[in-house]
Parts: structure tokens; sequence; C-alpha cells
DNA sequence: CTTATTTCTAACCATTCGTTTAGAAATAAG
DNA sequence: CTTATTTCTAAACGAATGGTTAGAAATAAG
């Protein structure tokens, strides 16, 4: 017995995603989330409750992008190249027509990890976190697949961990000529 | 015949830089640089400009910081060696009493590159590209001087490069257990 | 001591930030 | 049509941002 929203929460947050996937956290104001959302403060604050609910609900939106390629990667009948063949399926997610915008976890992990209010970003990086354990875990899996004993699983996971961080933000700042080199050599040591 | 200052502009861009190093440069406020430098506003702009230039100052004292570092690389008689000592090397620079804060160059780099005033920055960001060039060649020069031929070294050299950022990242977010799995692998593979 | 010049303090500037709110517009139920 | 409820517009909130400025305090030169 009311009037009824003219948007969807779906398709609002999709345009929230790009929005904080380009610009980072900070750096994205709430009346750019306005203008690009297509709706005002009101209706924003109504449907996800301050800027923070807004970026939850688009780090969700950004791992059901990325969940085909996670996917693969779990399902894939090989261990090392499967890995591999997972990077750079990431790194084709990080660029878009204009310019590359890495992994919006890992920006946000960067941006907001070394920052005093730690209470307040808390949820966010407990929700990343979550996905690099994932992660780490399936590359571990995938190494043991592939004959590895758990031990130099477990390490080279790490380094994997570390390494597929890096292509998110070399994907930024250095050709594709040079991440290409970076992958090559990742994947010849382990 | 006038007044004259109570500060040296050393002792406050150290201490500058080290607000800078643990914060990021969005996050650093002019009344928290005030109050850090132990001198106000009117004194900061008329000793640096802007902010900008009191962060291009802080640049150049975090080179020095890190130049003995670089001169032990660069005198080094050996080569691939030498370099993973120097990612040693750097790494201890990153890390205080309190927590790790990454190198402020890359730091900075990650933080600034993606940002749309691009024109405003770009004098900082030239800055630091031109000490990851000079990085670079220093990683090339100590590749060849271990037999590689040019193309291998320079390839290794890209790889190299990524890495070393990467340990910057890591090193706010991973355990000192992780990263030294990282180190390890990395030049297990060059 | 007087004067010219510089550095200091402290208040102030416009702008932007995330967030809130009063009231108009719309709509389902009675 | 009336009424209760929800969504909308648009203005405003206090706090914080980077940057400026008027005038007092200090000091070297004459």
């Amino acid at each position: 017995m009311a009037r009824k929203k003219n948007y969807e929460d779906n398709d609002v947050i999709e345009k929230a995603t790009e929005l904080f996937w380009r610009n980072g956290y900070e750096n994205t104001s709430m009346s750019l989330l306005e203008s690009t959302m297509g709706i005002n403060k009101f209706s924003i604050y109504s449907s996800f409750g301050s800027k923070q609910g807004v970026f939850l609900q688009s780090l969700r939106c950004y791992r059901n992008k990325l969940s085909p390629v996670v996917i693969k990667l779990k399902h894939s009948n090989n261990g090392r190249a499967a890995i591999k063949q997972y990077f750079y399926d990431c790194l084709a997610t990080y660029t878009d027509a204009i310019c590359s915008k890495g992994c919006l976890m890992s920006n946000t992990r960067t941006e907001l990890s070394g920052h005093v209010n730690g209470e307040t970003n808390a949820e966010i990086l407990n929700e990343i976190d979550s996905f690099v354990q994932y992660q780490k875990q399936l590359f571990i899996d995938k190494l043991i697949f592939d004959g590895e004993d758990t031990i130099s699983a477990t390490k080279k996971a790490n380094y994997l961990i570390i390494a597929k961080q890096a292509i998110s933000g070399a994907s930024k700042v250095h050709s594709l000529h040079e991440i290409n080199d970076f992958i090559d050599i990742t994947f010849s040591s382990i």
C-alpha cells in the first residue's frame, strides 16, 4: 500500500561496482555515486544504509563477476597449467576498453590496509580476506593434484597469492609485455 | 635584516616523510602535517608552496634514506645474489617498530595511478618512474654481470621489478613467513 | 632607537565530504 | 475518493579538506 521503487537494487549496484572498481573506495564520493547509479542520496541510503553498505554490495557483485573464472579453475583437470590460465583469465577481467582497473579486491586491500580507522573497514577487509584464503586453498589443491606434497604446495601457494596480487597492481602501471614476462617466469619456477 | 626561522627544512621534512610513508598521500591532511612537522600552515606553505611541494621534498628525503642500500647493490661483486640481498635490505626498511609501511614510492604509485587528476600528480609520478627505471637498469647490469645475455636479462628485470613492487604491497598484508616463501621462489627461477 | 623585512599566530576562506531531513509526489488498500 | 505508507526531490547538516591572510612578534641594518 505505497509507492513503488523505480529502480532495481541489482541494476544500480552494478553501476556502483564499476565506479568503485575504476576509482577506488575513498576517491568515489556519494555525489558521484548519485549520478552514476542514477538515483539520489535518499534512495541510496534507504536501500544500502551507508557508503560502506553500497561498497559491500559492490564487493559481492564483483565476486559474482569473477565466479565463472574461479569455477573454471576449480573444475579443471590439470594443476599448474590451470592456475596459469586462471592468471590470464583474471588479467583479462582487469582490463576494459579504456584502461586497466586491476582487481577490485586487491585494490581495496592495499587502499584500506594501513589506514588507522581499522574498525570501520574491518567488515570489508574480512570479506576480501575470505576470498584470498579460498583462492589460496584452490591453488594448494591444484598443486597437490599435480603431485606436489602438502608442504611444498603450501609454500608455492604463498608465492602464487602474492604473485597474483602483483599482477593486479602491475596491470595498472606496466605494459602487457612486461606482465607477460612476469607470468612466464612466475610459472617457470614452480 | 629580519626575523630568523626557528626550524630547519630538513628536520620538518624528515617528519613529513615518516607521516606520508605511514598514511599515504591523500590520507595525510594539512592539519596532521602541521602537528607532526611542528610548524603551522603558514610556515609550511611559505617553505614548500603546497601539499604536493611537501610531498615532493619527502620523496627526495625517502630516496636519500634508500640510497645506501642502492649503492650497496650497485657496487656489489655478484649478480643475482646481490639483487636478492637488495630485496631483503629493502624489506627491512619497509618495517619499523609498529608495522610495515611498504615502500613509499610503490605505495604512492598505486595510490595515484588511476586517479583522474593525472595532470596534477604528473610530477610525482615522474619522480617515481625515474627511480623504477634506474632500478631496472641496475637489475639488468647485475644479470649481465652474471653472464646473462641482454634479451633474457631484460625479461628477468621486468619480472624482478614487478616482484619487488609485490613485496612492498605484501609486506603490509602478509606474514614475514609468506614473504620469505615469495622471495625464495622468486630467485629460484632466474 | 627607528625602520624595513621576515616569521609567527590564529582566524578565516570556499569547497567537498558522508549523512540527514522536511515535505511533495505517487500508489495500494479501505 | 480518502487515507496510510512509501519513494521521491532538494535543501541542509556539521565536520574536514587544502589553502589564504591580517596583524602581532622578532630581528638585522641604518
